[in-house]
DNA sequence: GAGACGTCGCATTGAC
DNA sequence: GTCCATGCGA
DNA sequence: GTCTC
C-alpha cells in the first residue's frame, strides 16, 4: 500500500479536526469519512488519482476530490493550510489529549489562553483548570494523567500480538457459569492485520457479575470506566479492552453491531430503512417491535441478505 | 435542489 | 443525596 | 462536504 494514501488520510483528519474547533458538524463527519475511506483503500491513491477516479472514493466529492489533487502534486494542501493559520491553537495535539474534544479546547483557549500542550500542561499544574464550567478536579488530574501517557497511547497491535490476550479473556468469561457466551468482536474477528482495541461481547444473566471478573484479569495497568453493561480499561502494553454485556435476544444485533466496520453497519441501516425496519445494536425492528436480533443469521435474513463472514465486512 | 447525515452509555458537572 | 444536561467516545 | 431522493 502506498504510504500516500496514509498521509491523505492523515490531512483529511486534520481538516476534521479544525473544523471540528469552529463548530463544523456535518463537514467534520464528511472529511472523516473520507479519510477512512482512503485509509481502506486496496490501491494506490496516486493511481486512483491519475485515471481521474478519485470522487469514486465514497466521501469524496467534487471539493474533496481538487484538494487531494492539490496534496498530491504539491505535497500540500492550501485549505488545511488556511484554517492552521486562522486557528488560535495547535489542534493536532491537544485533540490527541483524553478526554479533550473541540468544545472544551476552544473553552481552555477563550478562558485561560492554552493554545498547545504546554500551556495546557502548565495551566493543569497550577490547578487553573478545576472551576472551568465543565470541569473539575477530577478533569483536571485526568489531563495530567493523559499527557502522561502521550508516548504510549494510539498506537496499533499487530493481531499476533493480542490473539493470546484475547483469548485468555475470552476463556476466563467463559469458564463463568452466568456467562452464556463470550465473543471477540470489532477487528479482531473481522481478522484484520493490526486491531486499535479489543472489543468484548457477552451474554449473561448476571452483567455485574461478569464486569467483576473483567475487571480483574491480569495485566490491568488502569481502568478507564465502568457501568452496569459496558466497561473499559487499559492493559499494561497499552492495548485497551472494552466489554460490552447483552441480552441473548440482541446477541446477534450486538454481534454485527459490535464487529463492524462502520461501513458495513451504515450499509445494513441503510438496507434496513429501505425495507421499512431499523436496525440498531439491540434488533432488527418493524415499529417498536423486534422481528430479529437474537443471531446473526436471522438479521440477514429478515434483510434479505446471505450470511457475510466477518471478514467480508469491510464494506 | 432539499434534507439527512447514528445513536447511546458513561463520566462528570452543576442545579436542586 | 438525586437528577439532568453536556461532552466525549465509540 | 457528500449522498440520496
Amino acid at each position: 500500500m502506498a504510504a500516500k494514501n496514509y498521509q491523505v488520510a492523515e490531512i483529511l483528519y486534520m481538516v476534521a479536526d479544525y473544523l471540528d474547533l469552529e463548530g463544523e458538524e456535518f463537514k467534520v463527519r464528511a472529511y472523516r469519512r473520507a479519510a477512512r475511506s482512503i485509509e481502506n483503500l486496496s490501491q494506490s491513491i496516486e493511481d486512483v488519482a491519475k485515471s481521474g477516479k478519485l470522487q469514486e472514493i465514497p466521501g469524496v466529492g467534487e471539493a474533496i476530490a481538487k484538494k487531494i489533487d492539490e496534496f498530491l502534486r504539491t505535497g500540500k494542501m492550501e485549505h488545511l493550510e488556511k484554517l492552521k493559520r486562522k486557528s488560535p491553537v495547535d489542534m493536532e495535539s491537544l485533540n490527541a489529549v483524553e478526554s479533550l474534544g473541540p468544545k472544551k479546547i476552544k473553552l481552555l483557549y477563550q478562558r485561560l489562553g492554552v493554545r498547545n500542550v504546554e500551556h495546557l500542561s502548565k495551566a493543569a499544574k497550577e490547578a487553573k483548570i478545576r472551576g472551568l464550567p465543565g470541569f473539575g478536579e477530577l478533569s483536571e488530574s485526568k489531563i495530567l494523567q493523559s499527557l502522561g501517557n502521550v508516548s504510549s497511547n494510539k498506537r496499533r497491535f499487530p493481531r499476533e500480538e493480542v490473539v493470546p490476550i484475547a483469548e485468555m479473556i475470552r476463556k476466563k468469561l467463559q469458564s463463568m457459569n452466568v456467562v452464556e457466551k463470550v465473543e471477540v468482536v470489532g477487528s479482531y474477528r473481522r481478522k484484520k492485520e493490526t486491531v486499535g482495541d479489543l472489543d468484548i461481547l457477552v451474554v449473561s444473566s448476571s452483567p455485574s457479575e461478569v464486569m467483576d471478573a473483567f475487571l480483574n484479569i491480569d495485566g490491568i495497568d488502569h481502568t478507564i470506566g465502568e457501568g452496569e453493561k459496558k466497561a473499559s480499561l487499559v492493559l499494561d502494553n497499552g492495548l485497551q479492552v472494552d466489554l460490552r454485556v447483552v441480552g441473548a435476544e440482541s446477541y446477534g444485533a450486538a454481534l454485527i453491531y459490535f464487529t463492524g466496520s462502520k461501513y458495513h453497519n451504515i450499509r445494513l441501516r441503510k438496507i434496513a430503512i429501505k425495507k421499512g425496519y431499523k436496525l440498531n445494536e439491540y434488533g432488527l425492528f418493524k415499529g417498536d417491535e423486534m422481528v430479529a436480533g437474537s443471531t446473526e443469521e436471522e438479521v440477514y435474513r429478515e434483510l434479505g441478505l446471505d450470511y457475510i463472514d466477518p471478514e467480508n465486512r469491510e464494506e
